[in-house]
RNA sequence: GUCCCUGUAGCUCAGUGGAUAGAGCGCUUCCCUGCGGAGGAAGAGGCCAGAGGUUCAAAUCCUCUCAGGGACACCA
């Protein structure tokens, strides 16, 4: 449990059951460590005046939290309740911290099954920038999740069947000159690549387009796996097949399923899904005039096999051009029974370069794919720099300063903290945290404020994990390292009188942990040297 | 036309209805190489797009307007 949950039971102890109120960390301008607007909510209900309450709850806190836990509790301005942690319980989380290790910021919040989907990307080409970044939330909210103490499974559906996939197999014979090109085919480079190297493969093919682009989608997930697992560091435990999902016959069991409940309906030829029963707003074709399953009812047939398989929560994660697909996929989530099914929508990125916009276009082929970005910048920094912005932020990545001047990457400063910290228990040649130590000897401000900015790690992660803010992680990294930087620019460990020594040793170990924590969740590596 | 997202410092972006709106980059000044300076300190720079409203309290919630991005297939 971390400092801030202590702190908000021993409110909750203080306060009428029921009243709900939160406790936040102080701003940067006011001594206090923690704060709670509480008397707020209660002026309401008890018609007082709100700093009244609040004196009466503050000194109700005194007498009820654990002896020596608040150096001091005090009302402030008009009604907010300060409190300020005596050294004892920054001590203790800092001893906490030193004993945990890996498993610091380890929740029990989460106790369920989660189904996270994300990319599933067609394989008809390269990764665009907007699928690297709904990879690298997915991978990072996957590892929150599973720290705040959900079971988390990551998957990608692979669309290697169908319309698109047709439309890859007719590309190709385009490229070769076998049909005549068309405006809607896809046009990059990599289609005449693959086209060149196949060329007699393609020969025995060209009277079966849709064999012949599941042939090529199978070449360019390969390379999709590459680019995500080996250099973007994204995992996934699962990449299912849409082809299989018609083969295993869930296709026709969630259609008899729909049927069943009422949902389906005959009209103009086709067979529908009535998703504006659910907020949609028209309903959605099932089975095409020809008789054929549309992507949507396989995709159904998806959510279906993952509810079989014991998902009751499931999280989506969708580009921008997907944002119409919420309405019909949450409806068939009602329909099928989940629990909770959340989508959530990223935005697009802007590809600055030389201070001039860069048109991407899949189809038309003129674009920077992720695997590109990665390459030229490393995964560390792509990660990083997409992983500060909110993912509903449209977001701008200047390609030139990431290529030309990546060491301004807010990565490095990062990291950097990190391998000073590391070099002074290498300098010191230390190996293990002092077998004891005595934390009232870190006394100084830039002390008190890294054992603080410690501290608020499970807070950081449990945030994260309720409202799925990953870019929270980032900007913690960042004023983590603040908090290092500043500590060791005016203080130091080597030298000192033993005692002082010592305990900081222990508080720089601290440091080292929670960093090697930090990065192992936003996926980034912890470097020896710079 | 309908729907979604966005508009905060020169730039890129944070900011769970609460106290004096923050960070990085850029700019000015200082520390001058010490446990690796890819660092630290200080400063300049804001009618939080605009107008109404709700509230003890609004960058944050509601309505409208303006501006930008995106989505509106029997494609995915």
């Amino acid at each position: 449990m971390g400092i801030r949950s202590k702190i908000t039971v021993i409110v909750a102890k203080a306060v009428p059951k029921g009243t709900a109120f939160d406790v936040r960390v102080a701003e940067e301008h006011q001594e206090a460590h923690y704060a709670t607007t509480v008397a707020f909510q209660l002026a309401k209900t008890e018609k007082k005046n709100p700093r009244e309450i609040a004196a009466r709850i503050a000194s109700d806190i005194g007498a009820k939290a654990p002896r020596g836990f608040f150096e001091k509790v005090e009302v402030a301005g008009p009604g907010f309740i300060n409190f300020f942690l005596s050294n004892e319980t920054l001590g203790k989380e800092l001893k906490q911290i030193l004993g945990e290790k890996r498993k610091y910021g380890t929740l029990k919040l989460l106790k369920k099954k989660i189904q996270l989907e994300f990319i599933s990307a067609n394989p008809t080409g390269p990764l665009t920038l907007a699928n690297g970044r709904g990879g690298f939330l997915g991978d990072v909210l996957g590892n929150v999740l599973q720290r705040a103490g959900a079971k988390v499974e990551r998957e990608y559906y692979v669309n290697d069947t169908g319309n698109q996939v047709l439309n890859l197999g007719k590309s190709i014979l385009a490229a070769r000159g076998i049909i005549p090109d068309s405006e809607e085919y896809y046009k990059g480079d990599y289609v005449k690549e693959w086209a060149d190297k196949h060329s007699a493969l393609i020969e025995t093919m060209k009277e079966k387009p849709l064999a012949l682009g599941e042939r090529a989608a199978k070449d360019f997930l390969g390379l999709i796996k590459i680019a995500v697992e080996k250099k973007a560091k994204i995992e996934f435990n699962r990449f299912t097949s849409e082809k299989r999902i018609h083969t295993t016959g869930l296709v026709k069991k969630v259609l008899a399923l729909f049927k069943k409940k009422g949902f389906s309906f005959e009209g103009e030829g086709a067979m529908w899904l009535k998703t504006t029963a659910f907020g949609d707003d028209k309903d959605r074709v099932i089975v095409t005039k020809e008789g054929n399953p549309t992507y949507f009812l396989a995709d159904a047939g998806h959510y279906l096999e993952t509810k079989q398989r014991g998902f009751d929560t499931k999280i989506n994660i969708l580009g921008p051009d997907h944002y119409g697909y919420v309405a019909r996929i949450q409806a068939v989530a009602k329909i099928l029974g989940f629990k909770e099914s959340t989508v959530l929508v990223t935005q697009a990125i802007r590809l600055m370069e030389q201070g001039e916009l860069v048109k991407m276009s899949k189809r038309k082929g003129k674009f920077v794919t992720f695997e590109e970005l990665v390459d030229e910048v490393g995964a560390d920094v792509a990660r990083f720099f997409f992983l500060m912005i909110a993912p509903e932020t449209h977001m701008d990545f200047d390609l030139t300063l990431a290529k030309e001047r990546s060491q301004k990457n807010p990565v490095y400063y990062v990291q950097y903290a990190y391998v000073r910290a590391k070099n002074i228990l290498t300098k010191m040649k230390i190996k293990t945290i002092p077998k004891s130590f005595n934390v009232t000897k870190l006394s100084t401000a830039q002390d008190i404020n890294l054992i603080r900015e410690l501290a608020r790690f499970p807070e950081i992660i449990e945030d994260a994990a309720r409202d799925y803010g990953v870019h929270r992680l980032t900007r913690y990294a960042l004023n983590l390292a603040k908090a290092f930087h500043n500590f060791y620019e005016v203080e130091r460990v080597a030298g000192e009188e033993k005692t002082i020594k010592d305990a900081r040793t222990a508080l720089v170990i601290a440091t080292c942990i929670v960093f090697e924590n930090l990065f192992s969740i936003i996926g980034i590596t912890a470097p020896k040297k710079m």
